[in-house]
RNA sequence: GGCGUCGUACCCAAGUGGUCCAAGGGAGCAGUUUGCAAAACUGUCAUUCAUCGGUUCGAAUCCGAUCGACGCCUCCA
């Protein structure tokens, strides 16, 4: 079957070819811990989960890190803040990332490399750097990449640095490099980074930004590797870094294919934490919106378009997944399950595999079980038919993770039914209304069928 | 200033030279079912793709201009 991607190296649609046959590295760019991550972040993560999935439906054996950024600035600067060890920080920050991937079904990295479990490697990875002269030291004891060593430095970003415009940021940066846009590969120690050090050939201090992901990427998937993916703003400068010290230093090939994610919006702007208008999963969640429906609205655009995010969004989405969950559901009730696919089924492949178009791809999946729907009104539909349909079903969740697990009916809900159900039977309809609005506002729905009453959670 | 993305129905969103006089979801409308309920299901819903020119036998799709939105140019998924 012929995948192609979006690389963003060469600015157009490529035809994957993995480095070992059947095997894919994966390495896609964490969070740093400083804070809870918002919907935005996580479109990312989604988009990554979306990418594994896919190769893996497809027959790969996809071995995925994900780094966590546990020391940079921001995280020793929450550490300052709150008068607390970076590790108590980063911890609690770590592991509520675990948990918001769990809440949204994103399956896990094979590895989550920590950066300051690698501090060593970063320092003989800065030492080659040195000693190949694509790297100086400063008075200050800080290590700086010089990128006029290399030739193609801003290919990845199509910057041409001479023709660049010098923002305040730049000219503000420190006057002991010798090029002003030349990144740092290991920050000497100040006063405000408090107890937060380790010792390296040039004193005392902490890793840049960049080197984690060049280090933790090629010690685990090798020098040479399939996928790194992240979101757009990491195109530069840290993926531009990344590609000019790890050939600079590894003097191989690097990464095969960048992919990089849009950004996720908030009434057009870019939804960040220095913007202040984020949102995060647990606050998604605690307003009744379901995990499904978070990873619908995050699917149902193409990730390199931007996407607005509203509540308007959420609730279009609530509706689409139902619409998916029902149909299943009602299938279920017809015939179990079989082996062989509906043809639709290879038109959703192919979508999926041209790029990971996830809107084309529930556009014929939606398709799909209208026709079914239809047979199911006409007593049309055969064994087979049914068979297939549930098989696909299944297989498009593989993907998409969009039905609902069973959920248990607490007793408080189930008593409320229960007494909804006798309002009924006495034709108090007054009564079975108010129960039923009452259940919505609680979180679940009830709907009467032929076979009596079914309740399920929003 | 440089680089780049985008503008498709009431909302969201695929399609990027002919099979498109444009998928799919939501809303609306009509119908089936039902408790004259909710849900479900079906049907319907853009001669038109920001605007104006051009290329072509043929354009939403290519080119140019204009208008508008957004991103990057060392915090950022």
């Amino acid at each position: 079957m012929e995948i192609r991607f979006y690389n963003t190296l060469t600015r157009k649609k490529e035809i994957f070819k993995p480095i070992n046959k059947g095997k894919v590295s994966l390495y896609t760019c964490g969070p740093t811990v400083y804070n809870r991550a918002h919907i935005g972040n996580f479109r990312t993560f989604i988009f990554e989960d979306v990418l594994k999935r896919v190769l893996q439906l497809v027959g790969y054996n996809v071995k995925h890190v994900m780094n966590i950024t546990d020391v940079d600035d921001k995280t020793i600067k929450k550490a300052h803040e709150e008068n607390k060890k970076l590790n108590k920080i980063t911890s609690k920050y770590t592991s509520e990332f675990m948990e918001d991937l769990q809440a949204l079904k994103i399956l896990p990295a094979d590895l989550f490399p920590a950066a300051t479990d690698h501090i060593q490697n970063m320092i003989e990875m800065i030492s080659i750097l040195i000693e190949n002269k694509n790297a100086y030291v400063a008075d200050d004891g800080s290590v700086f990449f010089s990128i006029d060593s290399i030739n193609d430095y801003g290919k990845l970003a199509n910057l041409d640095l001479k023709r660049q415009k010098q923002t305040d940021r730049v000219a503000a940066d420190e006057y002991t490099k010798d090029n002003p846009r030349d990144f740092a590969l290991w920050k000497a120690w100040k006063v405000e980074d408090g107890d937060v050090f380790w010792d390296s050939p040039w004193g005392i201090g902490r890793p840049g930004w960049h080197m984690e992901c060049s280090v933790m990427s090629t010690k685990y998937l090798g020098n040479h590797f399939d996928i790194h993916c992240g979101g757009v703003d990491n195109i530069f400068p840290h993926h531009e870094n990344e590609i000019a010290q790890s050939c600079a230093a590894l003097g191989t090939e690097f990464v095969n294919i960048w992919m990089h994610s849009e950004h996720l919006n908030m009434a057009d702007e870019k939804m960040s934490k220095s913007l202040g208008n984020i949102k995060t999963i647990p606050e998604l969640l605690d307003d009744g919106h379901s995990a499904e429906s978070l990873r619908y609205v995050l699917i149902s655009s193409h990730y390199r378009s931007k996407l607005s995010f509203s509540s308007n969004k959420l609730d279009d989405a609530r509706k689409a997944v139902h619409r998916i969950n029902d149909i299943y559901n009602r299938l279920q009730g017809i015939i179990s399950d079989g082996n062989s696919f509906p043809n639709e089924y290879d038109q959703f492949i192919e979508a999926l595999v041209d790029d990971l178009n996830t809107p084309k791809a529930l556009g014929i999946l939606f398709n799909y079980l209208k026709e079914l729907n239809r047979k199911i009104d006409n007593d049309k539909l055969t064994d087979e038919e049914s068979s297939r349909g549930i098989l696909f079903i299944k297989k498009a969740d593989e993907i998409f993770s969009f039905l609902k697990d069973k959920t248990v009916i607490p007793d408080e809900i189930a008593k409320l039914v229960a007494k909804r159900n006798e309002a009924r039977k006495d034709k108090n309809w007054e009564l079975s209304d108010l129960l039923r609005e009452e259940l919505k506002e609680k979180g679940w729905i009830v709907e009467d069928t032929l076979d009596g009453s079914k309740c399920y959670s929003a």
